[in-house]
DNA sequence: TCCGACCTTCACATAAGTGTGAGGGTCAAG
DNA sequence: CTTGACCCTCACACTTATGTGAAGGTCGGA
């Protein structure tokens, strides 16, 4: 499919579509007019990337990343030298607390969350009740 | 305390308080000399902040959610208005989304890095062992 | 008193991710 | 054959989070 299409299934810009080929992480085929050809993983991986930049992965990180997450046929273990295999633990590692934090705030926000609903039910003449 | 033990405290450059500051996120006291003074909470709370901003969230947003997040006395709900509840709990669901994201990827890059182990271990010599 | 180790503000610089638009090619449908 | 909807590259601009350094104030100890 072509850069048009792949924004469209995903909602990622086509200036992004282009960034994510320029530093490596998303490289389709190309036709012969030289328009950019995408097959059907690449809006998995799209979303993938999105999700990942998301959440403060820089680019760098994301490319040494990838290949690990395409599971089916783990046939790509011969180029994991063991410097790979360092950075990759030191990425789950910093993964984990990144995901610690995230989750820490979230549930702090739910029960935040929470109590205010609470009080709103019991006492509604005390809140600003516009809603 | 003043900015320089705080930075050695948490790790965090002195530039980087004071853009803390600036942006509204840690505001300190000030002494007579106009030196920052920063109380005891200050370390976790600027913890708090290099978490989340390294989970790519953005200064804006952290200074919305980190009234939450000081849980002892929640004597803060007043200024809750409805769009207050609305964002945050916005937040709370890209949150979700992030934290899912990030454990997928973490997972998918443990069992990448299983993988290679029991790889490398049954057939040592298919792998580089320059280890 | 003066030095060194702090602190202040101001400002310029950089990298990453993203927006926007110019100038131009491709191609199918009218 | 022209028009419209795609696509291309290039390039400039913006924001956010950071680094770095200049010019100068504060203060405790030799």
């Amino acid at each position: 499919m072509r850069i048009g299409e792949l924004s469209e299934r995903t909602g990622i810009p086509r200036r992004m579509l282009r960034y994510y080929e320029e530093t490596g992480m998303l490289v389709p085929g190309r036709c012969e007019n030289g328009y950019r050809d995408y097959d059907e993983q690449s809006a998995d991986r799209a979303l993938q990337i999105r999700g990942l930049l998301d959440a403060g992965m820089p680019t760098r990180v994301i490319k040494q990343v990838l290949p690990c997450l395409k599971q089916p046929g783990v046939a790509l273990v011969f180029d994991a030298t063991p410097e790979t295999i360092d950075i990759l633990e030191r990425e789950r590692d910093s993964m984990s607390e990144r995901i610690e934090t995230l989750t820490r705030s979230r549930d702090a926000i739910s029960r935040y969350i929470d109590t205010i609903r609470r009080l709103r039910m019991r006492r509604p003449e005390e809140v600003s009740s516009r809603a």
